[in-house]
DNA sequence: TGGGTTCTGGGGACCACAGACCTCT
DNA sequence: CAAGAGGTCTGTGGTCCCCAGAACC
């Protein structure tokens, strides 16, 4: 991360983003995708904190820096020491998720607390764009919350029976984790797309894991609201310093860095710190599902976002698959710049084992993946009503517009060509 | 197996103009 | 500082055209 911002030139750049290219510090990754519809959907990662030119793939638990393929190849590859480091996936994002929503994500890349809201609300500005909240993929009511958390843990639970052996390169693919297996025992059952689970709302608290295996002991949802509650806290736009953004306890671990501007020693006031101690088992352990980015966060199109959350020992992976309106693990991650090979084969760390039939899974999920892509259909929205309703009536010759009065060949109002 | 031709699909450009937006008085 | 005038910019849909890739010989 030792490159500054391509879009403000001013702020160190922390997220990638394949569609533009674009290396952009998170005020700036807000600002410009909160633009329009389709920049909504450019997918975003963090940036490699080894090489600062390439999207991040995983994270070092031990080295506690995100990597790109070619960094993780090589710090990890050649190593037999390092390659047994703990790594996990870090997954692409859309739109413009809140703090929380952030924090979320990448809440496995926490190795810090987050700081109390308070603080962040004394120290940071807001931002100057709405937040979107969409309505109508997430659960309009707490009961239907509760209930959809409910079939959640029940999937889970079933799945971890059955899943374990047979359903894991699917899953794996769907969630794009890479990490281990046994995470897929907690994913939902279910088939395709409707494997992943739909996370609860926003600021649930009441969804719990059915942690019999103790594996979830330390998971409790409560703790979510230690995370910032939105992105304007997080992030700060608003303020004319942008190092000011990142002041406080929590931002410069979240993102695994080390060298910003003190962001880890500048904790404002003992009540950062004090919360610090108490988000830092939490935020490594949580699986942060409930606290899920909203719809409009995830993607902004018609399509309905789809999270799958998976975690082990600790360890919590979540992975957007919204873009394509069904989970569509190929093509998210190819949206989110890993390989062909990252996404449908094994993992260069820890090979599955024998579990399934690695080629024929990778077949079925290329398939889905043609299928859906050849399903697939951007929705394009019509900002202003009156320009299209005059759009629709006006006469054209070859599709273009002609003048009003010229002769045309195209009169919409006939449904008749008249040359 | 490599080169040439044909076919196919995707995406951008083009057009006029109402209305939003901005600047100036 | 508010209001009005004037200029500029944006977005809208159907069609054409260009180009890349696939298919075929």
């Amino acid at each position: 991360m030792g490159y500054v911002c391509d879009f403000c030139g001013e702020q160190r750049s922390m997220v990638y983003c394949r569609s533009d290219a674009a290396c952009l510090c998170l005020s700036c990754d807000r600002n410009v995708h909160a633009a329009n519809a389709l920049s909504k959907r450019h997918s975003r990662t963090l940036l490699c904190e080894r090489c600062s030119s390439q999207p991040a793939l995983v994270r070092c638990a031990e080295e506690k820096v995100s990597l790109c393929q070619n960094c993780d190849w090589t710090g990890h590859g050649t190593s037999t020491s390092a390659s047994a480091h703990k790594r996990q996936t870090i997954n692409c994002y859309s739109g413009c998720p809140s703090a929380s929503e952030l924090s979320s994500i990448w809440s496995f890349v926490l190795d810090f607390p987050s700081a109390s809201e308070s603080t962040y609300e004394q120290n940071m500005g807001l931002m100057s764009i709405a937040e979107n909240v969409a309505t109508e993929t997430w659960p309009s009511s707490k009961e239907e919350a509760d209930r959809q958390n409910l079939e959640s843990i029940l999937q889970m639970s079933d799945s971890r029976e059955v899943g374990k052996s047979s359903t894991w390169d699917e899953s794996r693919l769907m969630s794009g984790s890479t990490t281990n297996p046994h995470r897929q025992a907690h994913q939902p059952a279910g088939s395709g797309s409707s494997t992943l689970p739909k996370l609860g709302y926003p600021g649930s608290k009441s969804a719990t894991f059915s942690g019999d295996d103790g594996l979830y002991d330390d998971f409790n949802m409560d703790e979510m609201d230690l995370n910032l509650e939105n992105y304007d806290e997080l992030f700060g736009v608003g303020l004319n310093n942008p190092e000011e953004a990142f002041e406080g306890a929590g931002i410069a671990s979240l993102f695994g860095t080390k060298d910003m501007s003190g962001a880890e020693s500048n904790c404002q006031g003992s009540a950062a710190a004090e919360v610090s101690s108490v988000g830092r088992v939490n935020a490594m352990q949580q699986p942060t599902c409930s606290n899920a980015a909203s719809a409009d966060s995830i993607v902004s199109t018609k399509t309905e976002p789809v999270i799958c959350v998976t975690a082990r020992q600790g360890h919590s992976t979540l992975s957007f698959s919204g873009i394509t309106g069904d989970s569509s693990a190929a093509a998210d991650y190819q949206d989110c710049g890993a390989s062909p090979m990252l996404l449908m084969g094994e993992p260069p760390w820890g090979p599955p084992g024998a579990e399934g039939s690695p080629s024929a899974n990778r077949t079925n999920a290329v398939m889905r993946y043609k299928e859906k892509k050849k399903t697939r259909q951007f929705e394009k929205r019509v900002r202003y009503a009156s320009r299209k309703a005059r759009a629709d009536v006006r006469k054209r010759v070859k599709g273009r517009f002609v003048k009003a009065g010229e002769h045309y060949d195209y009169d919409p109002l006939t449904e008749t060509r008249s040359y």
